[in-house]
DNA sequence: CAGTATGTACAGAATATACTGCACGGACGG
DNA sequence: CCGTCCGTGCAGTATATTCTGTACATACTG
């Protein structure tokens, strides 16, 4: 069953796909990767490698570099289709979770070094007493904030799915409470 | 005054400035930018272009491009020093201000013209009656959750600078908050 | 077991990005 | 007015990234 379906796209899934290509370049992602994982996201099916490398007109050693990309991302995963040998790929549709999923991994790729190298830096101003005590101003107030700010998105990742239309409608009122609150304590 | 002070750097600020690169290129931003702004972050004064272009070991003219880059952002600034011709540049020192400075940028700059974009294929699906119904669920999925997101994620930038500590106090108890209410709604 | 389908690793080519060095222009200093 | 300082634009170079094509491994098919 090379029944490799000669699948084109619609200008529509055209202009999207294209325009996530562009914005995964702008966040550190490769063109490619994303452009993949777009289709992947519009196809109603799990698409096998070969049929993303005729669509996109990319080899296919590329397609199957960036599905093993997403894979390690974890937006993307591996299932088969009776009938057929080849591998199929389909990609989380739930928007959010994706949302999650990604965060979660770009938050530990690379802020979690960064807290770490923060930490490690802080530390050695300590240790040597030198007259570094601006450096160390600068550096403490970038971890504190790192921290905060990270806890705080991971207590909002770890929401569950869905939850984020009920804050859509609180918003407003949250975001004011947030605010006014401060202001008591501050 | 051509007083070029060749300033080198203490290990703890090579350690940061050299990670601080490293990071930039991970979310699109230029190695030298990144590196630029480190520097001059951690700078307890304004420091003319030359003196960075030793510091760091890059060409004049790719400092002077970084410090427009970072202009563009709106988190480093041109200012002058008595008796010295030269420019002098400083970025802005609030880590919070930094982040919202920045965020704000990259939303008009990359979100924007995504949601655009999102919202012209919803509308182009609209118009042509086509049997696309699942494309569209899709794209519509995905404008929402971009909508809802940016607002929430707008409401928070605009907090006041510093009330970040606040929110850090009330953590647990507002996602809490959220997570409940989301219950009795649903 | 031969023959074919499928997936992946990798070397080299193609492309994109970043960087340098210089040349030019304006402004300042005497 | 020179001579110098300073900033910026740009052509060419260097580097990094991405992509392709092929070669190879594995596993299924008959």
């Amino acid at each position: 069953m090379s029944d490799t379906t000669k699948t084109s796209l619609t200008p529509v899934a055209q202009k999207f796909i294209l325009h996530w290509g562009e914005m995964g370049t702008k966040w550190g992602i490769n063109r490619t990767v994303a452009q993949v994982h777009a289709l992947l996201f519009l196809s109603p099916h799990p698409v096998p490698a070969d049929e993303i490398s005729s669509t996109l007109s990319v080899a296919r050693s590329n397609v199957s570099t960036s599905l093993r990309e997403l894979q390690g991302w974890g937006i993307v995963r591996l299932v088969h289709v009776l009938g057929d040998r080849r591998d199929h790929f389909e990609t989380t549709k739930d928007v959010w979770e994706i949302f999650q999923t990604v965060s979660e991994e770009r938050k530990r790729r690379e802020i979690d070094p960064t807290l770490r190298v923060l930490a490690e830096c802080v530390q050695e101003l300590k240790a040597g007493a030198q007259g570094e005590t601006y450096t160390r101003e600068r550096l403490e107030s970038m971890l504190d904030f790192l921290t905060i700010m990270t806890g705080l998105f991971e207590e909002i990742l770890r929401m569950p799915v869905g939850a984020l239309k009920g804050v859509g409608k609180l918003r407003g009122k949250v975001i004011t409470l947030l605010g006014s609150e401060k202001k008591k304590a501050g």
